[in-house]
DNA sequence: TCAAGGCTCATACTAAAGTACCAAAATCAG
DNA sequence: CTGATTTTGGTACTTTAGTATGAGCCTTGA
């Protein structure tokens, strides 16, 4: 909100000061009237596409947002969260029991829970799903 | 490249309605010079806003190239392929066979070749590493 | 302090997944 | 037509995955 405010401060004061040159430049008989006109309408054409881009540009950057409401809502904890990424990674359980440092039974329990969470029979559909509910960054 | 050429005529078309417009008004009297350029910027402000607008939604558009070359290059066949799919949605063998009225048997003759073109070792890992070759609409 | 939930781990199974090897139709390009 | 793939399917095994159950340890809120 505050950059708006500043960037319709900007325009308004650079609108200004275009009224000033252009005045003293035609006044003054150094160009004509058409190229004031168009020089404007040209620089505010390309100011007006500057800042749409950097408008659309935050809204691409927020392309990844994970619900971590979703995630509470389902009971999924944070270890077996944990677990949930490294499956969608593609790594089996004992992979994932390395990487983590704990057994793999460990695992297997976490796996399952999570599998009964996200109601899903195999931990394939589970990435299905929880990329569905937006928990996993497509 | 024809609307390219279509906007800019337009835009020049409307730059010299533009002209006849404020010459008019500006020495008619009706209304300052001041007004006229402001008019002028604001209007094309717009108009650069609006033509980004459109030539960045044709980019967010294209958002899933299935890279086809790639699918070839692998040497994966047709219905492998549907094959790797239905994994991706996180059916079993069996579900797929029942899906492509096949015997479990053929879908796993299918799901090893799939791992071994794709060099993975299991099939969650066969779908990150076809979500990452572009072959699978993320 | 005490119950509750989260994390850990184990055992014992059952069920899928995956490998290896083989082989018969079907399809397709030369 | 013929050789090369592709698709299909089977058998026999090995390896992962997943379930069920029980239990000890830790942290945290009431």
């Amino acid at each position: 909100m505050k950059k708006t405010i500043f960037v319709f401060s900007a325009l308004i004061i650079a609108l200004l000061v275009l009224f000033q040159l252009s005045k003293y430049a035609y006044l003054s008989g150094d160009i004509s009237i058409e190229i004031t006109i168009a020089i404007i309408a040209i620089a505010f054409f390309f100011i007006g596409i500057y800042i749409n881009q950097k408008a659309l540009r935050k809204k691409e950057n927020a392309i990844p947002p994970i619900d971590l409401e979703k995630i509470e809502q389902l009971g999924i904890s944070q270890r077996e969260y944990e677990v949930l990424i490294e499956i969608s990674k593609g790594l089996s359980n004992k992979e994932i029991a390395d990487t983590l440092f704990v057994s793999e039974s460990t695992i297997k329990t976490h796996v399952s829970n999570l599998l009964v969470k996200l109601d899903a029979k195999r931990r394939t559909q589970a990435i299905q799903k929880a990329k569905d509910l937006q928990i996993l960054s497509i």
